[in-house]
DNA sequence: ACCTCCATTTCGGGA
DNA sequence: TCCCGAAGTGGAGGT
């Protein structure tokens, strides 16, 4: 559980433990100054700079720069790190095969390497996510549309999976696609898609995009395309209350 | 440019630590067993376990398993980042707003704590991007279409931006998406708007999907919308011989 | 392995 | 600031 620190080690001692601490399942983190090489999908460059180097036991490889959420440079999980020395320095190196994919990270000056063997097995509770506002429009159709009957999630055609299917109160089908944040133009392309087959047996299919708002320009584009737009505020999944919803008809 | 660490901190020297590397620009590790609470555009709740916490000086907070590319909690750069005590323990705090969001770790047991005062200016160098892909194809539009005229870059309309613009030898208006992958639903999905208005204007006007490969059910639903595919490897851009591709035409 | 789609997506660019 | 689209996107779930 503990964890072990070694200050300024040398090139043999970094390339030693990092070896060992890898074979061992630890967690490691390095703090130097490094270079980084990426080759894969794309292919990169990272000059010299100081930075934090974090190796998981599932193969993960993150390089953090001291800015930014994302890491410079990476190796998902499931690759292979190996260290060893090249021209004098500690080189830590990132394989992984589908895609095919090499990172290597020369530690010019190290200054810092942790090991830490980590044991957390906690899941992560999460709420507010789209399958969220799902479950609600199922148990409140109502609030999407009066005459609703929600009938299937996740319906499935040959052109992708529709979150929720049902009927209007006309008999109609209603096709509806829920995002949890502002809905942009790529939503209206996915509901457009799925429209295609229904309007091509039922020209009177309905399809409606709901999610907590919406621009002009998606507004204009659901019109064109004879699309509806229901502001469902994503929170009103997570309260008691019933949602107090705007409705939105551009028939 | 150095790192401090400090072993088994106490309660007081954790937070007096964390405040002051928060306050000088200090990059900063911790290796604790803890909980994370989370709470903003969705909400959460992470039971103990033991983590490595990533602190940096433009406000990002990163809370990292033992396994996974990414992060299990974290806090996108911009946030404010305090620490103190709650119920004895030391407690890291990262707010923002726009959206509203709140992060809060709850160390447990405090294990290492390491601030570095890291320099790092160097620009990540990547070659293999899509921007590649549309230099190298306003470079060598016959790579796309033998008689292929490439006018414009990234062309703004209403319903967003064209990739590439151009004439065949036709005269016809031809519009371009390209993709550096392989090529999905969406792609046709944003190719197919693009195309609406300028169908409107001109039945004649060609839509061509260039990526490396697509899938039959994307070359089925090109085709059904009376699109093109001409499969175009990455690499291609990044090779100085004449790219050789395949050309396949669905008229 | 491929395909589709969500994500507390983040990030960058343009209006 | 909002909006749009790329990303070495990653990750999950289905076939």
């Amino acid at each position: 559980m503990g964890t072990t620190t070694w200050e300024d080690p040398t090139v043999e001692a970094t390339v030693a433990t990092l070896e060992e601490a890898v074979r061992a399942g630890d967690t490691i983190t390095v703090f130097a100054e490094c270079e980084v090489e990426y080759d894969g999908r794309a292919t990169g460059y990272l000059g010299p700079g100081e930075r934090v180097i974090l190796l998981k036991p599932d193969g993960t490889l993150l390089v953090h720069r001291p800015a930014g959420n994302d890491p410079v440079n990476w190796q998902p999980p499931g690759s292979t790190v190996t260290a060893d020395v090249a021209d004098g320095d500690p080189v830590i190196t990132a394989r992984r095969s589908a895609p095919d994919e090499l990172v290597r990270v020369f530690l010019r000056d190290t200054y810092q390497l942790t090991t830490f063997a980590a044991d957390d097995t906690a899941p992560l509770e999460l709420d507010g996510t789209e399958t969220d506002m799902h479950e609600y429009i199922l148990e409140h159709p109502a609030a999407v549309d009066d005459g609703l009957r929600a009938i299937e999630h996740e319906r499935d055609t040959p052109y992708g999976t529709i979150d929720v299917y049902g009927t209007d109160d006309a008999g109609r089908p209603v096709v509806i696609e829920v995002k949890r944040r502002q809905a942009s133009l790529t939503h209206v392309d996915q509901l457009n898609r799925y429209m295609e087959q229904f309007r091509a047996s039922n020209p009177d299919a309905r399809g409606i995009l709901v999610a907590p708002a919406a621009s002009s320009r998606v507004r204009r584009s659901l019109r064109e395309n004879d699309l509806e737009f229901v502001a469902l505020d994503e929170f009103a999944t997570n309260r008691g209350e019933v949602a107090s919803t705007t409705f939105e008809d551009f028939q």
